[in-house]
DNA sequence: GCCTATTAGTGTTTCATATACACTAAGATA
DNA sequence: TATCTTAGTGTATATGAAACACTAATAGGC
């Protein structure tokens, strides 16, 4: 047993994990295998243990969950509203990290019961508050489009100028012009062509790009 | 005493109080009283109740502090680094508060030992992670300066076009060219003449306006 | 009362960026 | 070889941002 002279609250990493799948935006959950809430799918998280850093928890959560790790995490926001959890007061730490295409495994990795990926315009009841936590996520994302590279962090390897189009048509839930796309996203200096083609298609092949370094995030404009 | 089968972190929350004061951007720090860091200066804070939420906690702190309640408050980010604090494990939630400079009251009337104003530019050592928190809200608040109407918070009841102007040149420490400024400020359509005039100058009198709706911060663009 | 100093107030031109818009090219398949 | 499908490309227009200098109103000194 640990003893405080104050209580303490509880703290926990949540982490909303999107993907694009099928040009649509993709959120994994998990199913809760015990109370409160059992039964409903919820966002991935857990304890933020005392000798880790809260990106660190994270992480380890969305490795423990996904079997993913070195992709794009970043800080969302914190809730912590006295009643969001109906046991003891519990804070959470909430992340959102953007898993790219190629790189979504199967749910049998998964440490849950079950988990599975979800549409965000078709997503099931979720716990707690984490419809609210979604949310802001989703804004986040929205928002990031516009003012930095955050969407090279979806591509696989290397795609083509209309797949990354789809991306942001995805996200942005509208369709763009594709000569203003493809001047505006090459002015960007983000990605190169890869000299190859993409030639399993059934019509004229496409130039296949790379981003230049996968790591970086710029802010833009 | 408070018993947990598991170890539970500490979660404060220490709030970047900034304002403008002879065009200059100032913080609120306190002095601190005890060990860690005893006789250091520091960003205001505390512990989060297990009865409040972040905000309120956040805002019972500031009017702790200054006797301030009713200002710009958001949250900025949650620091959460595993030796932050030498003593235990301690979280804090980072928020950030814009005062308006006619609210700037009496150090007097301020919990701490000691409290006081520091122009951003010349800034005491601060003590656990301080600086970083600092810093990050010092580049939101300029990043938020370009996006938002988030520098009328400053602003007291009314305001001449040229204080106005003085507060984003201070904030982005350069200087700006007036017609344009008062030309993209009035496009917003977020300020209004009040039809008096600021009269106490040795010069040509200014037209006074005052923000239409203070509780509103507007995305624009 | 008038001259001087100080800050307030005002438009237009130029440049850069964003938007609208339609046809040809390359390969696969029938 | 004709047809289908997706890739790839340029220009004209509109909108927003930046550069730039003089007149107006008051206070204070003479």
């Amino acid at each position: 047993m640990y003893q405080y002279r104050h209580p303490h609250p509880s703290v926990t990493a949540d982490i909303v994990i999107f993907t694009l799948q099928d040009e649509q935006l993709k959120l994994l959950l998990i199913k809760r295998a015990v109370e409160p809430y059992k039964g409903q799918w919820a966002l991935p998280g857990g304890f933020v243990r005392m000798d880790e850093d809260l990106d660190a928890a994270a992480r380890r959560e969305l490795a423990e969950e996904t079997g993913i790790s070195g992709v794009y995490l970043e800080q969302l926001y914190t809730f912590g509203a006295v009643d969001r959890d109906p046991r003891e007061r519990v804070i959470t730490v909430a992340y959102y990290a953007l898993i790219p295409s190629d790189r979504i495994v199967l749910q049998a990795a998964t440490d849950a019961d079950e988990a599975g990926w979800f549409a965000m315009d078709a997503l099931p009841a979720l716990a707690f508050d984490h419809p609210a936590i979604v949310d802001m996520a989703r804004q986040r994302l929205v928002a990031k489009l516009d003012y930095s590279t955050i969407a090279f962090q979806f591509m696989p390897e290397t795609f083509t100028l209309t797949e990354l189009q789809r991306v942001y048509e995805a996200i942005r839930q509208e369709v763009l012009d594709k000569r203003n796309f493809r001047k505006w996203v090459l002015a960007l200096d983000q990605i190169e062509e890869t000299g190859e083609m993409k030639r399993d298609t059934a019509s004229r092949p496409a130039k296949l790009y790379r981003v230049r370094d996968r790591e970086r995030v710029d802010i833009i404009k």
